[in-house]
Order: C-alpha cells, then structure tokens, then sequence
DNA sequence: GACCCGTAAGAAAACGTTTACGTGACCCTT
DNA sequence: AAGGGTCACGTAAACGTTTTCTTACGGGTC
C-alpha cells in the first residue's frame, strides 16, 4: 500500500497490457482497431489504472495545448462576467481550457497579459482590449501568425476577427427614442475613450443621430470605469442653468452610477432626467426604476466567440473569410429610466 | 525577411550565443554567474530573437506548469466573479496562470470538471464545491496528494484549507438585527442546500439564533440559485394569515428576486417586508432600497486562497498547519431593506 | 503455391526544457 | 611545484507524448 506519488503514464499502461505505447497512443487517440484483443487490453489498462494522458507531453509533441487565453477588462462588470461564461462553456464542450486573465482597464497591461497567455502555449486568444484599430499589439499578433477573436471590440478595419453588436446602430436607437420621448438635449457619459473603442462607438453613433436630428451634441462627459460616485463629475452638468433632460451612458455600471449621483442632487429619473444604460445586464432589470437599456446578448457572444476561434485555430484554409467583424444583433430594453423630457422654457434658445 | 512560423528555441538562442543549451536555461533561470563573457552572449542573443522559454517544455521536466485551476459555481453571481477577479490578481503577480472552470451549481459536474482540469496539469487548485464535508471528490484529491484550497466552502472538519467567513456567526447577527427591529416573524429563503453548503450553515446560524431567541423559526423555503422569478414560490408563505414579517435570505441575488416577488404580489418593502441578504455584491447598494446584508471581503479572499495555495504547493513541511479553514471577517451593511416590524395581532398566538 | 496488399503493432526519434554528472581551467595553499 | 578546491561550462539523459518508419502476419488473387 505504498504511496500512489507519480500518476500512471502510458509506459504503465503499455507495460500492464503488454503492448508497446505506440498502442497505447493510438487507442488513446482513436486510432486503433476498436476491436483487436490488443486494443481490449489497452482499454482495460487504462481504467484499472486511471490513466490519463499528460497534456504536457502531448502538447510537447503536437505544440498544442487545448488551451486558449482570455483576456478582459474587468470581471467586476458582469457583462464580461457574461460573455466569460459563454467562452468557458464552449470552450470546455470541446476539450478546450480557458486560462483567464483580466487588464482592469489598464491598456499597458494588455501586452504583458497577451504575453504571459502566450507563454502558456494557448492555442489562440479572445481578447476585448481598449482600441482595436492601429493597435501595435494586434499587429503583432497578425504578424505572428496568432489566432485571435476580439470580444466586443468593433474594429473598422475588415481583417480582424470580433464578436460585437453594432454599437453606432444601437446608439442612434437610444437617441431616437428619447427624441421621439420628446428630448432635445440629451448629454452623454461615457467611459475614457482612451479605454474603450466601444465607448467611441456609442458616442459616434450618438453624435450623428442627434447631427441627424437636428439636435445639437452636448460634448460628452468621460469618466473612469471603475468610479462608482459621479456626484462630484456630475453636479456641474446637471445643475446647469440649461441642464440635460436625457443622458445615454455608455454602460450600464455607469449608468448605475449616474441615477446615484443623481439621487444624491436632488434629480429625480425618470421625472427630472431620463437615462439610459447599454449593456443588459441581469441586474439592473431588478432596479427601481428599472434601467432602460441596450441588451446585448452577452453569453452568446461569448460561444460565439470561441466557435469563431475554433474555425481559425484549426482550418487554415477558408479562415481569410472569418476575419470579419460578426455582428449579433442586441436589443433595446425599455425600462423605467426613460420619461417624457421636462419642459424647459429654453429649449430652442440660447445655450450656455 | 521568411516568414518567422516557429518561435525560437533554447537551442537557437544556443546556437547564436556559441554556448551549450544548458548555458541558456541556467541563464533564464537565473543559475549562471551573472557577469561572465558567456552570460552576456546569451542575454543579448534571447533578446534578439525574443526566445520566450516554452512552459510545455519546463513543464514537463520539471512536473509543473505554474497554473492553477479555479472552479466556481457560476460567474453569473458577481460575488463570484470578484473571487476570480481576486485569485487571478494574485496568481498572476506570482507567474501563475489561472485555468476557470464553472459548474452551474451542478454538482455532478464537478469531479469531470476537477478531472478536467487536472489532465491540464494544474500545479494546485482552488474550489467552490456544493458540499465540503464527507465529499468523495475532496477525499479523491487528499489521497492523490493535490494541493487545493477551498472558497466559499466551510468545511467543519479540520484538515481542510479554506478561506471563507463565519456563516454561522453572520447568520446569527442577522436574526439579531431583525429581532432588535421588532420582528418575531423572520422567514428564511435559501439556495438548495444540497447544491451548497454555505446555505445550509446560513441556515443553521438562523435557526440557532431563533431559538436562543425563544422565537420558532420558519420552515426554510429553498430555492434555485439561478431562479430569477420566485413569486410563484413565494405567494403561499407571504399571502399566509400570519406572515413572515422579515425574510433573510442566503445570498444577495436571491435577496434581490425576492424583493422582485415582493413587489409583483403588492408587498412593500421594508414596510411590510424587511428583507436582508448576504455577499454584499457592488451593485446591491444600488437598489433603491438599499439592500440590507452581510458584505464579505470577495476579492480579498480570493487573494488569501490563493496565497495559501501557493504556500500549499511549495512548502511540504509546515503544510498541515495550513489545512484548516481560514475565516476572514465579514461585515454588516445596513442598507435601507430592514424596517420596523408590522404589527401582528397574532404574532404570539397560533400559527398556520 | 507464389505473389501482393492491407492491416496491426512495435521501435525509435522527436518536441523543448532541466539537471545530474563530467571536464577542464584557474587559483590558492603548502 | 604539486596537490586540492572552486567555478564555468558542456554532455547527455530524462520528462510523456505522438508519429514515421518498419516488420510481421493473414488472406485474397491468379
């Protein structure tokens, strides 16, 4: 009964079934005769020993891992949480591990983390980093030949591989909406453009509805993702002597935090201002007012995301074709936030 | 100017430094003197070429592969998420990578997911299991000798590691908080207990208050973790002749699906229903009420597992005195969910 | 009955590291 | 000046697989 220390390896199992490891390789891998008495034995083996394949070794020889790396930039947002889920679930449906790794929004760490995945021999990488136009990163990428999805990120250029939701379109919706709710000045808070290219996104869709509409843009205010009190960011804006009836938040945390601030003024959603989220996450669907928003379909993407990835790791060939942003469609959430706009005595006046 | 397909080697950075490979990996891993001719060579031709040792290679010499595997219910629970947030923080500033793995509060699903995390070599594991006590699994990897750490979990029996809070003891401070608000009345809505453990000590902390307290506790009314709509659920026991005046219940998301069943069946909060919840997830200060509930440190002690685990794995001396349940101090957020307890006129009469 | 072919299984090399062991070179001691 | 000790570095085996190349065997065809 002495200690079990060392694992059994295929050298066991050859040695116990009296074959040589080739066999055992072989059955391991299904490719070996389903019925010979060799294979019979190999199987038995295997089970009275509890053999499994050591995917060092394996890697070693096949340099693949069946491991890929995921790399976001927060999983204090849920919706990242989300579409992690999506990623994991796939992932593990199909033999593959997911090694986990979060920036905090912090585009500096995004090269050293994609290196640190990469050292790990990952197979490929789903990334949602802060811009994913002329980034020096994903051209490095490209040049090296790493197979890679991009989450949420909406790059322009066509060759890149992303799982997103049209975010200029989603934007022009909110705005439609609180136009056709009777707003005309509708502001924006949204994350550090720096940060977040969607947040450009949100905010170019923005812009151009309310170009379009003949509304004038507030200029946007941008605050940090992680902020939780806005109250002091905000006063200037909503205390104003003209202030916003409307405001679009490029997310739904943030959005969360500007209904605290406003609370905290004195303003009250949706009968002094109107707000909208982007997002969809579960949460803010139990809030009181209930948050309208733009859902996207988070743990989708996340499956999506790695089925695209699955396609560019293993078939070389047609692969050209999925470098292309894929868009899933989202869907707008009417909630509580949204009012009708207060009257304002000034409206088509002077401003500021 | 080929195209560079594969990364280089220890044996090209050899080969360009005019040196043994064995040179090399003493100079990456830091055994060569550190200013001799040889030495130098080496570090400029690894910068030259950006060699990267493959961890596939070192991992299979030296048995293990500087990851760990973390498995969690679900990340669809935030408090979970921070754990994670908190575990890959930690690994990642130490060199380990981090393997995620959620089981959907699936308990079958735990030793495949376990098992498939082992077959990535993992060198340790950090776990989120339904039951901690008189668990095949667990018992599984003492045996084995994998090193693990338990979160979440409370294991009674002592030669465990785990990092959690007191659940017993909040559990207490909560019926405490109610009773010293009048209410004699206090239901408990919990998570399955056979899909967790932490409930079931949640509950046995309630039930040993209540009856110290001379109050009869409720029958525990238990419920899916991911249910979002609990008013069929809850009708029976809040449209009672002699209802609940306060319900506690096990985690913050449920807290939060009761509050929704509340007011879908035209019961105010806390006017009619107070109601505590317990993790203390960000965005549950949100809610207006504010929700009532014992916060726990998550991302902190998703630091301190890992931390223990890195202890686990390297130390084989003093170990066993690690394998005991580390508990970290909770707090109590008194949000706005917790009012004054109705009157009853039959509060100490007959019930049911 | 000779030939060829297909199939099953073994032998051995290879993947990229680490590390025990060996071999000089150099310096210090006496 | 000879011996011994230290140090820098090289050689080669080993880790657990997969896979190419062989070899052996059992039929089928003429």
């Amino acid at each position: 009964m002495s200690s079990v220390k060392t694992p059994p390896t295929i050298r066991t199992v050859a040695a116990r079934a009296e074959v040589s490891v080739a066999t055992v390789s072989r059955v391991v891998n299904g490719l070996a005769p389903p019925h010979s008495p060799a294979t019979q034995r190999v199987r038995e083996a295997i089970r009275e020993l509890g053999f499994r394949p050591n995917r060092l070794g394996r890697g070693l020889k096949t340099a693949r891992s069946s491991t890929i790396g995921l790399m976001i930039p927060s999983l204090a947002n849920p919706v990242f949480a989300g579409s992690v889920q999506g990623v994991q679930a796939a992932a593990r449906a199909a033999g593959y591990g997911v090694l986990l790794t979060a920036t905090n929004y912090d585009k500096s760490e995004e090269t050293e983390a994609v290196e640190t995945l990469l050292s790990h021999n990952v197979d490929g990488l789903i990334l949602t980093v802060a811009k994913s136009d002329d980034s020096e990163l994903l051209d490095q990428l490209d040049e090296r030949e790493v197979a890679y999805v991009l989450l949420y990120n909406q790059p322009s250029v066509r060759h890149r591989a992303a799982v997103t939701v049209d975010n200029v379109a989603a934007a022009r919706e909110v705005v439609e909406l609180l136009k056709s709710n009777g707003h005309h000045r509708i502001g924006m808070v949204a994350g550090q453009f720096s940060d977040s290219d969607r947040a450009r996104l949100r905010w170019l869709g923005y812009d151009d509805a309310m170009l379009r509409a003949g509304l004038e843009p507030d200029p946007v205010i941008e605050v940090a993702f992680e902020a939780t009190d806005l109250t002091g960011q905000l006063r200037a804006a909503l205390t104003d002597s003209d202030p916003p009836t409307a405001l679009f938040c490029s997310t739904d945390l943030i959005a969360v935090a500007v209904m605290g601030a406003a609370t905290r003024l004195g303003i009250q959603v949706p009968r002094d201002l109107s707000v909208v989220g982007f997002d969809g996450i579960a949460m803010t669907a139990a809030l009181r007012p209930q948050l309208t928003t733009i859902v996207q379909p988070t743990e989708t993407m996340g499956q999506e995301a790695f089925g695209l990835l699955a396609k560019l790791m293993s078939g070389g060939e047609e692969a050209e074709a999925l470098r292309a942003p894929l868009l899933l469609s989202h869907s707008l959430r009417r909630g509580e936030t949204v009012g009708p706009a207060r009257e304002n005595p000034l409206t088509l006046s002077s401003r500021r």
